[in-house]
DNA sequence: GAAATGGCGTAATGAGCATTGCACGTGAAG
DNA sequence: CTTCACGTGCAATGCTCATTACGCCATTTC
C-alpha cells in the first residue's frame, strides 16, 4: 500500500504545485487564494495543509521546484567553445533568453516580492540558485587565469561585474515592467564586447 | 484663515509622512497599519483619509517625496572634473554611497515590493526617478562624443551598461539582504576601470 | 463671547482569507 | 463483502486591518 499511497499523493502534490505555480504567475502570491488553488488542482484544502504545512510552504515548494541554477547554461557555453569571447557571448545570450520570458519574469517577481519582505527566504533562495551560478562563473575565470590568460582584474570582480550586468537586466525588467528600455540583441553583443575589452579578454 | 489652515494641515501632513516613512522602513508597507501611523504621528485616521485618500495614496506620497533622481550626483561629478575617468569614478562612488545605506535600502525594498505587484506604480516611479538619471547620463556620454572622444559603443549602450552595473548593485542588495557578496571600495574602482577600458575611455 | 469650521478620537463595519474541524465517500486489503 | 484508512468537501472560525461614521473638542472669526 505504501507504494501506491506514495504514487497517489505525489500526483496530487504535482497537480497542486502546477496549479499554484500557474496562479502565482498569473496573479501573484498575495492575490492567489488557497481556494483558487484547490479549485484548479482538485483535491482539498486539508490536503494542501497536510502536504505543505501552510501557504508559505506551498510557495517555497513552487519556487524551489521551478528555479534552477544557471550552472547548466554555463556548462553548455563552455562545451561549445574554448575561446572566452565566444563562451561569454553565448552565455550572455542564453541568460537573456532564459530570463526574459514573461513566464520566468512573473516567477521572478514572486520571488522578489517574497525576498524583499522575508530575509530568510531571500537567503535560502540565493543559496539555492544565484550562489552556484556565481561559483561556476568564478571557477571559469579562475580556470582561464590558471591557463595563463592575463585579465585586467580578479576573477571575483569579473564575476560580479558580468553577473551584475546580466542578472541586473532581469531584476530591472521584473521591477519596471518594461518601463525601462531594453537592449536589442546587437546592443547586448556590444555590451558583452565592452565587458570583454574591459576584462582584457579581447 | 486659509493661510493658517494650510499651515496647520501641512504640519500634520509632514508628521504623518515622516511617521509613515519611518514605519514603512522599519516594518515594510504591508506590515504597517494605519493605526500605527496615527499612533506615532498624532492626528487621526480621518485626517489620513482626508489628506491621502487611502493607504495607497499615503505610500505614494511617502515614496515620491523621499525619492530623488540622481541627476544631482551626476551634476556634482561633472562639476568636479572634466576627465571622463575621474567623473565616472566619482559618480560610481557617490551612487554607491547614496544607495547602500540601510535606510535607503529599506525604502528601495518598499518601492520594489510595490512595483512588482503594481504596474502603474512601477511606471510612475520609474518616470519620476530612474528615467531622468538615465537621460542625464546619456547626455553626458553624448557630450563627450560631440567633443570628439571616440568611444567603443553608442551612448545608449554605455548608459545602460553603466547603470545596470551600479543600480543593479542596489537591487541585488535590496533583494538578497546581504546574502550576495559586495564589492569593496577598491573592487568598485576596479570595476569602474573595467567599464572605462571597455568603453574606450581610458 | 458666540458661532462655525474642521480636526480628533473612537468605535463600528465589513471584507477577505488563512486555517481548522468534522462528517462523508471512495479506494485498497483481507 | 467488509473494513479501515485516508483523502475530500464543506462549513465554520477567527483575525487582521482598511475604511467609514459619528459625536466631541479646539481654534478661529465676527
Amino acid at each position: 500500500m505504501a507504494e501506491y499511497e506514495c504514487g497517489r499523493l505525489d500526483k496530487r502534490r504535482d497537480a497542486i504545485i502546477a496549479a499554484a505555480r500557474d496562479l502565482f504567475i498569473k496573479n501573484g502570491y498575495e492575490r492567489t487564494t488557497l481556494g483558487q488553488v484547490v479549485e484548479q488542482a482538485g483535491g482539498s484544502l486539508a490536503t494542501i495543509y497536510k502536504l505543505f504545512e501552510n501557504k508559505d510552504g506551498l510557495l517555497s515548494a513552487v519556487v524551489f521546484e521551478s528555479a534552477a541554477s544557471s550552472e547548466l547554461l554555463i556548462q553548455k557555453a563552455v562545451a561549445g567553445s574554448s575561446d572566452p569571447a565566444t563562451i561569454l557571448h553565448r552565455l550572455a545570450r542564453d541568460l537573456r533568453d532564459s530570463f526574459l520570458s514573461n513566464e520566468v519574469l512573473a516567477l521572478v517577481r514572486v520571488v522578489i516580492a517574497r525576498s524583499v519582505s522575508d530575509v530568510d527566504f531571500a537567503r535560502r533562495f540565493y543559496e539555492k540558485t544565484a550562489s552556484s551560478t556565481r561559483t561556476s562563473l568564478q571557477d571559469l575565470f579562475e580556470h582561464w587565469q590558471r591557463e595563463g590568460r592575463t585579465m585586467s582584474s580578479t576573477p571575483f570582480v569579473l564575476t560580479e561585474t558580468f553577473l551584475s550586468m546580466f542578472l541586473g537586466d532581469t531584476h530591472k525588467e521584473a521591477i519596471t515592467h518594461g518601463a525601462a528600455p531594453q537592449l536589442s540583441p546587437e546592443e547586448l553583443d556590444a555590451r558583452t564586447d565592452l565587458f570583454l575589452r574591459g576584462a582584457g579578454l579581447l
